[in-house]
This record gives C-alpha cells, structure tokens and sequence, in this order.
DNA sequence: TCAATTATTGTACATTTGTTCAATAAAATC
DNA sequence: GATTTTATTGAACAAATGTACAATAATTGA
C-alpha cells in the first residue's frame, strides 16, 4: 500500500537491477516469472504481489526512460547551431539525441514481440512535447487529431530508423525531418 | 508442408471460425490455446503443429483484413463526390472506410494488451500505398523515411480515432486529414 | 521501545504451456 | 485402387503460471 515503504522499495529496486541484467542475455518475451524471482532471490508470490506479469516491471524500467525525455525538453540544448535551418523548433530535433542514447531500450519498444503498451506510453510522450510546442510550429487552430497526427508522424521517423539500425546518427535524424518538413511546404504550394 | 492439404484447409478453417467467435466473448489476451483447441475440437498438438500462440491465429485473420486493404486500392472508389477539396489524392481518403468496416479488428490490434505485430502489418501495409501515391501527393525526392514519416503520421490519426472509440465517421476523419495537410502546407509558407 | 501494520515467505494446488513420440487416420500421388 | 505421405491424435511429461493462505519477518508510527 505505502510506496515508500522500505520493504517495497528494496524488493523493487532489487527486480529492476535483476531484469535489466537479463535483457542484456535475452529478449524481454523470452524472461520468465520463476526465473526473475531466482536471480533476484524473492518469493513468487512477491512477485504477483506487485506485478502481474514481467512486463510490468519493464513499464516501470521504460517509465524512467519517458522521465528523461521530458526533462530533455527542460532543460537548455546544446545541438543547435548544427542544424542549418534556422527555423526548425530546436525543442523537436532533442528527441533523436535522447532515443541514441537509450537506444537499448527503444530496441526493445520497438520489436514486434512486445506489447503496444511501451508504444503508447511513447507516444503520448511525443504528442505532449507537441502540444508544448503548437504556438512554435503549427498555425491555424490546431486539434487532437493534428497533434496525434504530428507526434506519430515523427515516431514514423523513428520506426524507420530503429529498422535500419540505428545506423545514421542523431543529428542525420534531424537533417532528415527538416527535409521532410520542406517537402510538406512545398507540397501545397505547388499545387495552387 | 503442402498448403493445399485439405486437412489443414479444414483444421485451419475450423481454427478461425472458432477464435472469431472467442474473440466476441473475450480479449484476445485471455484467450487460452486449451480453450480454443477444446471448443474446435481439435488435439493441443495438432496446434503447436501449426501455431506458436494464439496471437498466429489471430495473424492469419488479420491478413485477411490487410488483404481487403490493398484489395480496395484497386478498384474505383465510390465516395469521392463528398470531399470539397478536390486536391487530395482521393486514393487517401479510402483508409477510414476500410478501418469502419473492420473496426473490430482495429480496435483489438490498436489496444494496449496486444503485440507491436499488427501494428507494424498495417503500417507496412500504409506505407506501401504511400509509396504507391508518391507521384501524386509529394514532390522533391522521396526518401524511404518520409513514407515512413507519412504512413505513420496517417496512423496517428487512426490511433487518435480509435481512443474516441471511432465515433466520427469516415467522412468526417477525411476531413480533419485535409484540414490536417492544409496546416502543414500553410506552416512553411508563413514563415518565408 | 512497543504495538500495530503489512510486506514477504513457504507451501500447496489447479491449470496452462510447450514438447515429444508412437499409433492412427486422412489425403495426395501414382 | 493401392501405396506413400503426412496431418492428426492421444498420452505422457517437465516446467511455468496464477492463485490462496497461514506463518513470519520487517517496517512504520505512536
């Protein structure tokens, strides 16, 4: 009941050292309940006490990645003077730097045999630091759907680069949204 | 081996029709592989002979769903008269009547409980037609991100549509992606 | 420090999973 | 129609899940 008891926060704690270990062996589907409780040296009924499956741990593991991407946005940037275009939010282009740098995990999010859960929780991180900056990038009345739209629409960026690897670096990530942006403009403008 | 066999045509079959009907009763998640097998009469085994999981099964059906997807882009769509602005790709517009037509079935692949798979099978299934319209919607070069950037982007809308329980109609969903793609038009231009 | 609270343990149990294998039934192939 | 191929069955098994509960230990709060 008491989030702060001690008991609570040293049997979490322990969970949260002991699956983060695991993943580094095999993948978040293949980790087993009993397994878990063995190496961390708890009951399993402890176990079903807090969680109700191994993927509630990783939600509480991924819960802190989600608190640093919001802090990221809190926080002076250093990366702007890279970007050539001078007109781009420079709040929309931290968001590379931060999954390269969790990249283990957004390997995790991103693979087909989690749940959508991790998906979500990304996402609605996403269209938050959207909303934040509609008075920068948007004109016209903005809806719900435009910011679903928009934060979904960089995590596209995002998908296409988790299934390349990672391989290009942050900064290229930018390089290539401000590119897509351009393309956008462009688009209506050439067609009235 | 043969995919013609008629005893795996029938099992497969039976299959189907049996977690069609589960899935009216229950979430997918809950469904067990020795409840499914019970009610199809079939042995344990001769599933694991076919399926890893449930959520295989649930995969054929959904190819079906992707299948209608592709289907309807190929042939003469019927509902353009309605859109006002007579510059979007009409092609486009065809995504939400398909999706109101199988809602079920977007309302399991789009929930939390469920593996990235399906997600992915319709997004890769967007983004093919996005590709396929690359002539129409976009100039400049494409990039394999930018199909990625707007298959995804597409989908946000969905995801934003399913969490309203797809209470507006397909009409109305093409309408806010118009409204959608005039901001982002608009966006550039203003600030040039 | 002491009493009250409650997280944790150990145990037990029914159920499900995932795998194996020989026997059998059904379909394909000729 | 006879033979070959193979999908299906049934049975058995180890392992994991999920739940329940009384006993115990750790922590809280007074």
């Amino acid at each position: 009941m008491n989030k702060h008891d001690l008991r609570i926060l040293k049997t979490k704690h322990n969970v949260h050292l002991v699956l983060t270990n695991l993943l580094k062996k095999k993948p978040l589907a293949q980790i087993k309940v009993t397994e878990l409780c063995r190496e961390a040296n708890i009951n399993r009924g402890t176990f079903y006490f807090h969680y109700r499956e191994i993927g509630d741990v990783f939600k509480e593991l991924f819960e802190e990645v989600m608190f640093d991407l919001r802090e990221s946005y809190h926080e002076p940037y250093r990366h702007t003077e890279f970007l050539e275009v001078e007109k781009l939010d420079p709040k929309t282009v931290r968001i590379f730097h931060h999954i390269k740098k969790y990249e283990d995990f957004y390997r995790i999010i991103f693979s087909k045999e989690v749940s959508t859960a991790y998906y979500y929780m990304f996402f609605d991180e996403i269209r938050a630091i959207c909303i934040e900056d509609r008075n920068v990038v948007y004109f016209g009345e903005p809806s719900d759907y435009l910011y679903s739209f928009s934060a979904n629409a960089i995590i596209g960026l995002v998908i296409e680069w988790y299934r390349r690897d990672f391989q290009e670096t942050a900064d290229e990530m930018n390089i290539h949204l401000v590119n897509i942006l351009k393309i956008y403009g462009n688009r209506r403008n050439e067609k009235e």
